[in-house]
DNA sequence: CGTTGTATAGCAAAAACATGCTATGTTTTC
DNA sequence: GAAAACATAGCATGTTTTTGCTATACAACG
């Protein structure tokens, strides 16, 4: 007889962990899951079970800390686990920040059915998992993201603020010129052609 | 024999989506439950549905619109539908914004599974149901917190995304003026003199 | 020492936006 | 059934922003 696979999820979102353990037993055929959303229960529960094979659906959002601050931990606790993130976030730093951990999977809250049985059937073969929606954003890894110099940084956070050209020009002691001249050129860096793009854009890469 | 329940969950996360209807079916006895993320997919499935009796559990998030601007269009659909509100959010605006449409239930994500039994129970049986953790966000309701109409709100989600006055309104088919007189409506009820304000007021309310 | 990147600044024309005002039909609410 | 809120649409005027140009000074890099 084999071994029983278990599986558990980590969401502090009750609802969708419940339902998403229901999801597992049925589609992702483990045969026991288990569905947390207290960080602490997760982790009394992960002493207890030792260092059996486990497969850990954690949520990258999670009231006062993320996904991320918990894997080193996780691995810690138990050394074969297999962590696939499952996160709604689709920005570009967020995807950065995970797949540098290289976790077993990465999954998108909005995968279709027979993306989420090919990851866990990968997983389960030992293969990592990237949806391939993420792909894009790994690739810029390498080709480096847009950078914005200090000024613009600066610049931008006025902007973002709702501060116009000349009233961010006032509180610089820049020109008004100038103060275009930078907006211009953040703006065709991160190749946006309206401040709301770039506010959305500033938001997505964490810049304000 | 008595009619057959359905039950339609409609939520851009396409795994939430399906888990739920499996915990639907499971524990909210539903006898037919069918899970949609896509607005138009719902929307063409709720033409053929006519009629009858049919619960909608409703996200509140939707890529491009909100679940806010759905709900006029699904209550002229189908009448004696009932909708759930389903939501990760936790502000008080939300909170306002849903309550003001008086829906059948508001149910956060957060939930454990007894509350999400009571509230089946009570919507079945033509109470009202809010999630108690929801409940002194209504209370302030009188005292106005600013809500935007479910017209605004879809308007302010193309500026979000860096759409001139002339490109929404070509998108939305209304006349120029229309969503100029929109969005000067909304930069006074937020008390926004720019859109870059408006923007940061709408990601602070979470209504984008 | 030249190239590149950054910060600064300017002009002018075109496009977009803001604002004060009015108005009408529909829907919701009390 | 009247009042309030909402969605729609318009005009006129002034302000702001965008964009296509140019230009100087300084610092770092190789």
């Amino acid at each position: 007889m084999r071994d029983l696979t278990h599986a558990v999820v980590l969401d502090d979102h009750r609802l969708f962990a419940d339902s998403f353990a229901l999801l597992l037993q049925k589609i992702g055929q483990f045969d026991v899951v288990l569905s947390f959303s207290a960080v602490d229960e997760f982790f009394s529960f992960l002493q207890s079970f030792g260092d059996q094979e486990l497969y850990v659906f954690l949520d990258y959002y999670l009231p006062d800390t993320n996904g991320l601050a918990l894997f080193a931990d996780i691995k810690r606790q138990c050394r074969i686990v297999k962590i696939i993130f499952i996160t709604s976030a689709f920005t570009p730093a967020v995807i950065r920040n995970i797949s540098h951990y290289k976790p077993d999977g990465i999954l998108s809250k909005s995968a279709e059915i027979p993306l989420f049985v090919k990851c866990i059937r990968d997983v389960r073969s030992g293969r990592k998992f990237v949806d391939p929606q993420f792909e894009p954003f790994l690739a810029q890894r390498d080709e480096r993201g847009t950078t914005l110099t200090p000024r613009e940084i600066e610049l931008l956070k006025y902007f973002s603020q709702g501060h116009s050209i000349a009233e961010t020009a006032a509180k610089t002691f820049l020109s008004p010129h100038t103060v275009v001249a930078h907006r211009r050129k953040m703006m065709a860096k991160a190749n946006c052609q309206t401040i709301a793009q770039m506010l959305t854009y500033a938001r997505d890469n964490e810049l304000i």
